[in-house]
DNA sequence: CGACTTTGACCTGCGC
DNA sequence: GCGCAGGTCAAAGTCG
């Protein structure tokens, strides 16, 4: 399932599928997310075409972190989609969700410790910086059976954001990471800007910090995948991409047509020569979204590239 | 100087 | 009630 459709995403942003979306709290207004994320949404709404096994509100709740928090305004009209999905998936999904919905057990009872929702995900070691969020590291603990330590990460990105998580090396798989998220995020996502503050430091081990990190642990490889990638310009440069371009019509008085381009942590040379250029075609876009209403309500699609300060050094 | 990581100490929930 | 294990705190150090 390589090409599938940026439509069911977005339409699951919309407030068009009623019906498939019908108890979900995703906005109208879906946030960028990566190939792998939107693989993994997918699956997660449309789980018997990929034989998945979880339930509909265990995968709900998966992506709940990432969605931010706001009141959605108008929602763009979205005209065009450049990746397509087999028709007959859109056609059968809220099929689909209905029976699995009418199948899926009662939740098992939660333990007064872990009443805060929890959603756990397991990703590749190269995924583990994917995330939009800044993340500080609070702790990190032994864990009683496996080798490798927890780490415990809060969200930085807003004080006062009680949204946490966990990251903990597979044993079984130990080229996975499990992360466990908690509590949610009560801000959007760190808008450009903000995320840029504070955040000079590199995010990956400098030689010094792959020094320190080789000879500190006997667990291989983490962030050995952070060690090659010299700074973040490099990180760009380096990583595939999934860009998505989308065109929004912003009334129906205006004739102009804004292009809103979401895109990934990722960027991609073909689609744009280079980082400024980048920059260059983006920068009107967002500019008039930061000065506006939507800078309260709407998440930057600039992701927080720059604060991208997950390092899993426990796992080092 | 501010944001970050590290790490030992402390707190808390849970099982026995 | 006790002990264990997981989760959090906070001081100290690092980094740019």
């Amino acid at each position: 399932m390589e090409n599938w459709d940026l439509q069911a995403v977005v339409r699951g942003c919309n407030n068009n599928i009623d019906e498939v979306m019908e108890d979900s709290q995703i906005p109208y207004f879906c946030a960028p997310l990566s190939f792998q994320e939107d693989n993994e949404l997918f699956a997660a709404k449309f789980p018997q075409a990929f034989e998945a096994t979880t339930t509909l509100d265990e995968l709900e709740e998966l992506y709940k972190p990432f969605y931010p928090v706001f009141q959605p305004t108008t929602p763009p009209t979205i005209l065009t989609s450049s990746i397509s999905v087999p028709q007959e998936i859109i056609t059968q999904a809220p099929k689909l969700i209905k029976n699995m919905e009418e199948s899926t057990p009662v939740r098992k009872r939660i333990s007064k410790k872990n009443q805060n929702k929890r959603v756990v995900k397991e990703v590749k070691a190269e995924d583990l910086f994917s995330d939009v969020w800044a993340w500080r590291k609070y702790g990190q603990k032994p864990i009683k059976g496996s080798p490798y330590p927890r780490s415990y990460y809060r969200c930085s990105s807003s004080k006062g954001c009680s949204a946490r998580k966990q990251v903990e090396r597979s044993c079984s798989n130990p080229e996975t990471f499990i992360i466990t998220y908690t509590a949610e995020h009560n801000h959007v996502y760190p808008t450009r800007r903000n995320s840029l503050a504070g955040s000079t430091r590199s995010k990956f081990p400098s030689s010094k910090n792959k020094d320190k990190c080789g000879s500190s642990s006997n667990s291989p490889a983490t962030p050995n995948i952070a060690a090659s990638i010299e700074d973040d310009r490099e990180f760009l440069e380096s990583v595939s991409i999934n860009a998505v371009k989308v065109e929004a019509k912003l009334s129906e008085q205006d004739e102009i047509s804004k292009e809103i381009f979401f895109f990934d942590t990722t960027v991609n040379d073909e689609i744009f020569p280079s980082l400024e250029d980048l920059d260059r075609k983006l920068e009107p876009v967002m500019d008039g979204w930061f000065s506006d209403e939507f800078s309260d309500n709407f998440p930057s699609p600039w992701f927080n590239i720059k604060g991208h300060s997950n390092t899993v050094t426990g796992a080092c």
